[in-house]
DNA sequence: GTCTATATAACGATAGAC
DNA sequence: GTCTATCGTTATATAGAC
C-alpha cells in the first residue's frame, strides 16, 4: 500500500512537474513559490499543504530522477557486453534521459554545484563520485582491451564525455529535428572517431 | 583622459573582480549585495557609490569580457591559416580564456540563459549568434577543403565543440595538474581523432 | 485541497553624515 | 569612499477558516 492515496500522489506529481519545468527554465532561486503556484492555478500558501518548503520540492525532484538514472546505469555495467558496447550504451542512456527527463537533467546540471554545498544535498556529491567510478571503470577497460587508444588521458576523457553528453540538455528539444537516438549516433561518431578526415 | 581617476577605476575593478568571483561560484541571484560588500570589507550601501545596481555589475563584467574575447576571435578568423589551424587556434583561445577569465566564463555559462531574457542583456544573444557564425564558417571551410570528414552534421558539430570547450570551466583550475595548453592539446586530440583505437 | 490573511526575514536600494 | 540608518519590496512560510 502506497504512503499516499493515488489522488494526492497524482496532485503531488503534477505540482512537482510544474515546479521542475520552472526550476529548469528560470533556475531554482529565480523561481518563486508564487511562480509555481500561479502556474498550478492555486495560491502560494496552498503549496505548503503538499510540501514542507521550496527546497524539499527540488530535493524530491532530484532524488527521484537520480535513483532511476543510476538503476539504469547499473544495468549497463552489469551486462556482459564488451567495453566499447558498454560505453556506447551508457552514452545513449544519457541522451535518453535528456529526452525523457530534461527538466530534471537541467536542474541537476545548473544547480548541483550550488545545492551540493548544503548538507541536505550531500547525496549529489555521492552520486557524482558514483558516476565517475562507472565511467573510469569503462574507460580503463576500454584501453586495456584495445578498444580505446592507449595514449588517452583517462581522467580528462571522462570529464570530456560527462560534460559533452549532459550539456546537450541546453539545446536538445524532444520533437525537434533530430531524435535523441540520432543525436546519440552523431555524438558517438565524433567521440569515437573524431571530426578530422581519416 | 580616462573617465575616472586611476584610483577610483582601480577600486571599481577590485569590486568587480570580487563580485565576479561570487557570481561565478554561487550564482548571480544567490549572491547578495551584502555578500559582495562583506567580501570587499565595506558595507552594502557603499557599493552604490560605485555602481547603480547589482545588475549593472554583472552587466559590466560580461560586456568587458565579451568585447575582449571577440576581438581575439576576430584575429583568428582574419588570419590566412588553413581551416584546421584556425579551428585549433579558436579552441586554444577558449581554453586560454577559461584560464585567464574563469569567473567571467562561468558567469556567462551559468547565467546567460536567464539574463538573456531581459532587454538590457540582449547583447548576449547577439554575441551568441556571432560566435555561431564564426564556428559554422570555420567548420564549413574545413569540410570543403577536406580537412574535416564530409559526413559531419555541421550544426551538431558546432554545438559539440562550443559546449565541450566552455563547459571545462566547471572543473579547470589554474595552477592545477594540467595547464590550459595541455588541456587544449588533449581536447583537440579527442575532437579531431576520436577516442577509439585507430 | 485551497483560500484568506499575515508573520517574518531577507533583499536591493536610498539619503545624508562624515 | 565609506558609514549610519532605514525605506520599500519581495520572498518563504504559517495559522486557521472553508
Amino acid at each position: 500500500m502506497p504512503k499516499e492515496t493515488p489522488a494526492s500522489a497524482t496532485r503531488r506529481d503534477e505540482l512537482l512537474e510544474i515546479a521542475a519545468e520552472l526550476f529548469a527554465e528560470k533556475g531554482f532561486k529565480n523561481t518563486t513559490v508564487r511562480d509555481i503556484a500561479d502556474a498550478a492555478g492555486i495560491l502560494s500558501g496552498s503549496l505548503y499543504h503538499h510540501f514542507d518548503s521550496k527546497e524539499s520540492m527540488v530535493d524530491e525532484i532530484l532524488q527521484t530522477f537520480q535513483t532511476e538514472l543510476f538503476a539504469a546505469y547499473d544495468e549497463v555495467i552489469a551486462s556482459d557486453a564488451d567495453a566499447r558496447t558498454k560505453i556506447e550504451r551508457a552514452v545513449r542512456l544519457s541522451f535518453e534521459a535528456i529526452d525523457q527527463h530534461r527538466y530534471e537533467v537541467a536542474i541537476f546540471q545548473n544547480e548541483a554545484d550550488f545545492l551540493g554545498g548544503f548538507e541536505r544535498f550531500g547525496y549529489l556529491a555521492e552520486r557524482n563520485a558514483q558516476s565517475r567510478e562507472v565511467w573510469m571503470t569503462l574507460l580503463n577497460e576500454g584501453v586495456k582491451t584495445g578498444a580505446l587508444r592507449k595514449d588517452l588521458n583517462i581522467e580528462l576523457t571522462y570529464r570530456f564525455i560527462r560534460d559533452t553528453v549532459w550539456v546537450a540538455v541546453r539545446w536538445y528539444r524532444p520533437g525537434g529535428e533530430l531524435s535523441h537516438t540520432e543525436v546519440a549516433d552523431q555524438y558517438l561518431t565524433i567521440l569515437l572517431d573524431g571530426i578530422a578526415h581519416a
